[in-house]
DNA sequence: GGTGTGACCAGCT
DNA sequence: AAGCTGGCCACAC
């Protein structure tokens, strides 16, 4: 196995997230193997910006299904905006059919 | 190599 | 019910 930073794998899990579809710090951290530490899933999203690919960060909100990073992006009503694109539903900052759109990684992907 | 930090989560008060 | 605290672990200085 290439040891490859945290980050890049938390990229790679974000960037394989389908369309129309979200999903949560926890449920990332706990595909990766760190469940506890939701906490690093969101970090590494702070430096998404910095990866030269586009890492679609907003379709990754908390378990609440609000959009607590909406502030990190290039404008606060710009992730609302992108997942609005993709045909989701915002009420207060929150995603309303959050739990219907929910996507699980640990379900929907597998180990390799 | 210790300390600080972070876009969270769950539990306690 | 709502606010606060601790815990969790990887990365930067």
């Amino acid at each position: 196995m290439k040891s490859e930073g945290f980050f890049e794998l938390v990229y790679q899990t974000v960037r394989q997230i389908p369309f129309g579809r979200v999903t949560s710090y926890g449920a990332i951290a706990e595909y990766l193997g760190t469940k506890g530490s939701a906490r690093m899933v969101g970090w590494a999203m702070n430096a998404s910006h910095l990866q030269p690919d586009n890492i679609p960060a907003h379709r990754v909100v908390n378990r609440n299904g609000l959009l607590t990073g909406k502030a990190h992006f290039g404008s606060p009503d710009l992730m609302q905006k992108l997942l609005e694109n993709e045909g989701f539903v915002i009420e207060n900052d929150k995603i309303k059919n959050f739990k219907e759109r929910f996507w699980d990684p640990s379900k929907e992907l597998d180990l390799d």
